[in-house]
DNA sequence: ATTGGTGCAAATGCTTTGCATAAAG
DNA sequence: CTTTATGCAAAGCATTTGCACCAAT
């Protein structure tokens, strides 16, 4: 794989982001950077890094996938209204893989927890519709 | 919601099925009963019916969404090459809930394990690419 | 010099929506 | 009778792709 420009600052840039961002907002910010980059490469270095496992691709909660710069085995939550993505800090020295008992002929290779729910911007927004 | 002819058959198929089916392997099912049936018909019912808790949305593995008809608390592998989704049998007695020592000011309304991998489909085709 | 990557625009494919008609309560 | 759902076709939108040009090795 090839160091781009391009591929370098996306990278450095997601890993800077603890958002998990969809690739549009991503592409936003390097943008800054690389007025001229196109959506399309974006994309491209996100499949690239996700499949070489430089990265994640998470692909729930929304229509939109998201990414995160850290590959670290940890868990998440999505809002269930807007789509948002947050890490959530488990009890340590957690195998889940450990816990299956039949795992239906799949190779497993990884595993986590993942929740879902109501983020804090949405809970405030949901207090304010009430008024 | 009002009982229709299409939303009966929709569920009932979806409860039936137990391979995690998307919209339109559903529809392609549910047309042999129901020949006149809209795509449109089954998105919109799919949504209602999630929305209501009747049945699961799930939205990881892949770019098109599966669906669920059984909502008991169970957990999932997705395969990372073809999106298949199959249930996986975990040990009794899990709360993953219990194990969020922080959720980030999320609001948890329901957890639970996500395992990848790669299906036994998937898993043969490998070995015949090998030859 | 060669190979892989980029930018642009067009295409793709899943999902949603507007609207007139039909069915449920 | 009123309201909600359906079928059809068109629109939407995130993502992917073809192609000519450019940059990394």
């Amino acid at each position: 794989m090839r160091i781009t420009n391009q591929r370098e600052i996306i990278l450095e840039e997601l890993k800077r982001l603890k958002t998990h961002p969809t690739a549009d907002e991503l592409y936003e910010v390097v943008k800054k950077r690389l007025p001229r980059i196109s959506i399309a490469t974006v994309y491209r270095n996100l499949e690239r890094l996700s499949e070489a496992g430089i990265i994640h691709k998470l692909e729930y909660g929304g229509r939109q996938k998201r990414f995160d710069g850290d590959v670290r085995p940890h868990s998440h939550v999505f809002c269930i209204r807007c789509g948002r993505i947050s890490d959530v800090d488990t009890v340590d020295g957690l195998d889940v893989r450990e816990m299956v008992l039949d795992s239906k002929g799949f190779q497993i290779k990884e595993g986590s927890l993942q929740f879902q729910g109501v983020c804090p911007v949405c809970q405030k927004e949901k207090q304010l519709n009430v008024n």
